[in-house]
DNA sequence: GGAATAACCTGGATGC
DNA sequence: TGCATCCAGGTTATTC
């Protein structure tokens, strides 16, 4: 599933191929992929077609394409957002390329260095989405998300907080908002307004590694604790992007439709009955907020109540 | 306002 | 073999 080293896999990947490149066409054939956009497909096309890219930036597991100004809204920004949900692909293929299986969407594009070229957005699940959207400055005047140096971002990326890779990412901040939080500290990984780019995958490896129950109330952790599950947060996304992500199946690819090797790094997250490898003992799932939890009882116990 | 839960969605795996 | 059911999970709307 694409949590942020994937993401940024693919925006690594876009990056290059899209930035200068002029959008000849595009071709909606799921409206269902534009379901964050404010129009229909037609709209989308036409909003599109004949406009430039100017590069491809991210934040979390929001990743955003900025269009140079043109026409009628040449003194506003927009930029192309897209979420690749639980099974979302972004995709580089040759134009005229035969249509990929759950195709969605395409973008053929002219780049005045490598040609034209197609970007092809596929989705099983159509969890994902793309949508033409208004960029708006940062209120910390920071870059706005991970490969770009403007202070701006998409409407609907700006409630999302930054991720632990980002430079502009407040330590401090986050801290302070896990001490005002009562709930579970996965639940609070999860909550992307707190921290973005940590899905499933990563809060299971991350909490393993910093030896905590799923289910520790987060307000209840110690300054040193919270800085150990930082540190840990970011190893296993660093980690997991030098690896090129985490691919179980042939849901995330990059944009060459090649898969990631990080799910042969794993420790908890999937690895039901196996034993952990720290000491040995089974690693078990729970249910848990309609998805599953995978932990060492012995390594990452629950701790008693005050 | 914060926290918890349900719904959205498709295809592979599993059981009968 | 075919059908029904379960499961995966990021985001958001709804409910408490």
């Amino acid at each position: 599933m694409p949590e942020l080293p994937e993401v940024e896999v693919v925006r690594a990947g876009l990056a290059p191929a899209v930035s200068g490149a002029t959008v000849l066409a595009v071709t909606v054939l799921d409206e269902r992929a534009l379901t964050r956009h404010p129009g229909d497909g037609t709209h989308f096309e036409g909003a599109l077609t004949g406009r430039v890219f100017r590069g491809a930036a991210r934040r979390g597991k929001f990743l955003w394409l900025p269009l140079e100004p043109a026409g009628a809204s040449l003194s506003a920004t927009e930029a192309v957002v897209g979420h690749l949900g639980m099974s979302g692909q972004l995709l580089l293929r040759p134009p005229g390329a035969p249509a990929e299986r759950h195709e969605r969407v395409r973008l053929d594009l002219a780049h005045p260095v490598h040609g034209e070229l197609a970007v092809v957005f596929a989705d099983q699940r159509t969890f994902g989405s793309l949508a033409l959207d208004e960029l708006i400055p940062t209120p910390d005047a920071a870059p706005g998300g991970y490969g770009s140096d403007d202070a701006a971002v998409p409407t609907q990326v700006a409630h999302i907080a930054r991720d632990p890779l980002d430079p502009a990412f407040d330590d401090a901040v986050f801290r302070s908002a896990l001490s005002r939080k009562v709930s579970a500290i996965k639940r609070v990984l999860l909550d992307q307004t707190v921290v973005s780019g940590i899905g499933n995958i990563y809060a299971d490896e991350a909490l393993w590694g910093a030896r905590l129950h799923p289910e520790t109330p987060a307000s209840s952790l110690s300054t040193r604790t919270v800085n150990r599950v930082l540190h840990e947060v970011r190893a296993v996304l660093e980690k997991a992007l030098a690896e090129g992500g985490t691919s179980f199946d042939a849901q995330y690819v990059n944009v060459n439709g090649q898969a990631g090797y990080f799910a042969h790094s794993l420790h908890a997250y999937g690895r039901t009955g196996q034993p952990c490898d720290r000491c040995g003992r089974p690693i078990v799932r729970v249910s848990f907020m309609n998805r599953s939890s995978h932990y060492c009882p012995h390594c990452q116990r629950m701790p008693r109540p005050a």
